[in-house]
DNA sequence: GCTCGATGTGTACGCTTGTTCTCATGAGCG
DNA sequence: CGCTCATGAGAACAAGCGTACACATCGAGC
């Protein structure tokens, strides 16, 4: 035998594109193991892919969590001002609010985990930050489409502490529970 | 010289309350450089003791985190709770909460700084999920004292993405609009 | 078809980490 | 006093980390 039959690696000299999926393999390694767990190795593993491809794609880990933060934060804000736009008025805005929350947010442990993630690595790296505080003002700017801007702060407010909540607390409230908050406060 | 005039370090062989002492610089430390900075080694320095110490006094790093979490919480839910058991009724207990947001927490970086490194150690570690669980049980059951229970979840919450804001973003809500927001939601 | 620069690979280095281990010490008790 | 054992001290270890680097490989332009 010259060549095994199931080679361990495929040998994926010249992969293009890969620079993407290491994005996408650091997101998905932070969200399952946090990002304290997601060190070049550990996304290297998931990747599939050599530890020295990490080093050149990317100058460091910082601005590899960067760049994957960064990404999910524009697929969630876009998505989220989307559905924003799409109100006919405040009222449907605040049912679509609460649609957000309770469907995609708290229905997928994927996103909740992200959003907390995303603190923790901001809470003490300042390169990360600025991410944090792109995510913050983009999902303001969404909410003062229907909402003053004095409002949209308090709202936003809310929703974070809810998110947190529904991240680590065991029971979380419900749908109507949040709705019903969710009115008084944008009352 | 037999006895140099000033030892680097005074030999403190028998320091009772060494333990306590650990468990504050532990504190200290989190609230200096954050939990992921809070290493056996960081701690030693801190306390001026040798790093065998602290496996001498904790089973591991993450008993010690929990003791200085843990006391934390004592300290900071015991004097919310005694303030909130002090307010006559529920208007009074609203302006204390605002008081205590604004003035103490809001007002102290370290307390701040401790409540978003508490949510960042407890979102990966199973061991200190219990002590954010008890911060969250202890706060609510304070602010039951004159909300129902469904209210002094929401306001809750509200509370505590108010604390996150303040912490990561750059330009924090003031009294009075924290104030409004509260008046609105308890109301 | 050859060269050259971009890309991929694998190893190594220096460092920090949590934890363990052995030995020294001295306070409390008979 | 003398014994004993909880406590203190400091060195050591294995593991994991980010990063650097030397070498292989291959696509594209001449």
């Amino acid at each position: 035998m010259s060549a095994p039959a199931t080679p361990a690696r495929p040998a994926r000299r010249h992969d293009p594109g890969r620079r993407d999926r290491l994005v996408d393999t650091a997101l998905d390694v932070i969200a399952e193991r946090g990002v304290t767990a997601a060190t070049h190795r550990a996304i290297a593993r998931a990747a599939d892919v050599p530890l020295g491809s990490l080093t050149y794609h990317f100058d460091s880990l910082t601005d590899l969590l960067a760049a994957a933060f960064s990404r999910h934060v524009d697929t969630v804000a876009a998505r989220f001002d989307e559905r924003m736009r799409a109100a006919p008025d405040r009222a449907a805005a605040l049912e679509i609010l609460v649609e957000h929350l309770t469907g995609d947010l708290l229905g997928s442990p994927r996103d909740l985990v992200l959003a907390v993630e995303l603190y923790v690595a901001a809470a003490r790296n300042p390169a990360l930050r600025a991410v944090t505080q792109d995510w913050m003002s983009r999902s303001r700017r969404s909410l003062e489409r229907h909402l003053d801007p004095v409002n949209a702060r308090e709202v936003d407010a809310l929703v974070e502490g809810l998110v947190l909540h529904s991240a680590l607390s065991t029971d979380p409230m419900d749908a109507a529970q949040i709705r019903s908050a969710l009115r008084r406060l944008a009352g």
